[in-house]
DNA sequence: TATGAATGAGCATTCATTCAT
DNA sequence: CATGAATGAATGCTCATTCAT
């Protein structure tokens, strides 16, 4: 009965994914020490005991659960790139995609902030999440240096400006995580950090129609 | 004995002054729920029941370690807003000595990122955090919305802004306490945040203040 | 369908036997609660839910292994009732064959020697045991005594040799279950528990037994 | 104030001498999985915690039980080692002394069985007892060996007669554990694993030595 | 004060057992 | 029959807290 395996195996799969999001959830909420296997099981509507059949230790949902907190992330900035578009208006797409999810999902980046605070993370958590430092700050910095280039970002070290970006939404996300009626950021405040002052004596128009250039 | 008795208060006060400070590294390395006492007695070269001489619980410990890193903090403004100097300059230098403090001693921001985390903090310690930000928040607005009445920011909600700043200081409190490597942010990038745009034909007040990205 | 149903009942009779062999083992080698039922199910190649089919419970399962081990002595010593032969031929055949099973299925008293030293075990498996015990040393005590009135076994208690036989025996299970590269023990060395002394200036009727302690 | 300090220090060696005491009666009597820590906890009068002061793991304790039996061991037959008189005469004694060890204190044999028969032992425990059994055979088939040259111990490989040996002794102390009823075994019975059959017209030189199978 | 032995609530984890499929 | 998901009692172990010295 292959369908049956089949479908158990699915099934099981679901049930892996479900587990996760509600792992997601309570870790970003209280911590990885602070958290007890029963919160997440009673929340996710199952027995502690069940939580082990997925999952052999605390610390490996942990993990699992930034990993999957992590990929959302990576995927998100493997769509930045293959977005088309002047620099600008991809950091206009980024800028206003991290607001966006920061205010709808803020609980993803706090359980990464958890994740980076903490203090005995695995290797394997914490290879992963230097990974994924590495990749956001390279690639903002990379859109940043473009938009330098156009003209359209404000000079300076386009690594220190992606690290304030980066701090600005982590930033961010623990706010709107501690604070569900906290507005969205404008994206215009967050896009501050890198647009370029107005040319002496030239009249802007939108900015978003100059020099389209290709992207390396 | 009065003189013993002083001396006994004064030693038992400098003692308790210590504790907050080995607690408040720890604390913000580890998290509430993470910490034992033990550790923070050892790095204070005491026996952990000693500890209990000085503060009755953990959770009190870890209330009046936060306490103690707030006042830095309301301290830090209470200074600002006596700051002679114009809007603009006080900005200058709230930006300047926040980036510093979060270079210099990034635990106690870390801290009270912990503690704005910690699901199960105290109301004590849920007040004195609440206007922790109701005070950071407004002290910063009201400069930015003193600094858009002479021109020097660029216009915007001076919360969001305010916001925005805060969210960025803190993000960066995290990466600085990971990684003690990290250079300081060049001020002139949080500055960004307020910085208005050159009105075209107009004289700035401070022309010199600007353009001080460098950083190697 | 007649058929069937006997085929199914044999067929399960064969699991069964199939499974308390695999148990046995099992059993043997870790003890009651060292051992967990889906080992014994690993190892017999069903899953675990379906050991419960065949016995009720882990205690079951292990008192239905004590009784099957205790079985082959029983039956081992029913056979040495009816075997024909002077009382020293047959204790020769019972040295010979009880060494012969430690080596070749240590398993077996290791098991009754964990059944033994089983400190909670339920009523049955203990009045099995004292039945096996008592039957062993009975059997053995005879056999010692009729030796002892033909002369061929030395004198002293037998039921103290009959002990001190049953000892070594267990003993050398222990060895022989731990080290599967351990050699069979020369008969002749059990054998001089009970041999009698040459009488001085006496034939025996078979000297031709004696002095068999050859083993490089 | 070195005096309580070293008070203190052996106060605590003391403890936890007597820890290690109610935990080989206890590991003896149950084996390593079958026994709770509580259970050594309340035999000993204490909390289950501090069992943990002096012992951070189960298996640590249940290490530390095992070793303190070896040392038993070893210091007896270092003592044998050092014992004066003929070959014979130390054999005698060191028969004597293991019997009455067996029947005095059964359940340190029985733990080394224990020991011994533990699947999942650690290293240390595993070396622990090779080295323990390696002695003990190669103390007592050097002592036969030295019997066999002065004519007094049957020939025959010592190694097999002292695997005898200690098989044997090894088979009494698990019956000795269990039944506090059961008598010694005569010495008698144990040194005929040894002892030479007299020579057809030769003067044995302690003719005495023998026929002493009497039991009370 | 200062220490660390002592206690026990609390939580992670295991695993026998049940039962829907 | 077979499977393995599901449950929860049981137990190892930790650590905050107390307290005798």
């Amino acid at each position: 009965m292959p369908r049956t395996a089949e479908q158990f195996e699915q099934l099981k799969g679901e049930r892996r994914q479900a587990l996760l999001g509600v792992a997601r959830r309570v870790f970003a909420r209280k911590g990885l020490a602070a958290t007890k296997i029963g919160e997440i099981a009673t929340e996710m509507g199952i027995s502690y005991g069940l939580v082990y059949h997925y999952f052999p230790h605390k610390e490996t949902l942990f993990a699992a659960a930034i990993e999957d907190a992590l990929q959302a992330w990576e995927t998100f900035f493997a769509d930045v790139q293959r977005t088309p578009g002047t620099p600008w208006e991809r950091l206009e797409t980024v800028c206003t995609r991290m607001i966006q999810s920061v205010h709808e999902a803020p609980e993803t980046l706090l359980l990464i902030v958890r994740a980076l605070t903490e203090d005995e993370a695995p290797r394997a958590v914490r290879d992963a999440l230097a990974r994924y430092k590495r990749q956001c700050h390279e690639q903002v910095a990379g859109l940043i240096a473009e938009g330098q280039r156009t003209g359209d970002v404000a000079s300076g070290a386009p690594m220190d400006i992606a690290r304030a970006m980066m701090a600005l939404i982590q930033g961010l996300a623990i706010s709107r995580a501690l604070d569900e009626h906290a507005p969205p950021l404008p994206i215009e405040v967050l896009l501050r950090l890198v647009r370029a002052p107005p040319a002496a004596g030239t009249r802007r128009r939108d900015p978003a129609s100059r020099h389209r250039l290709a992207r390396t």
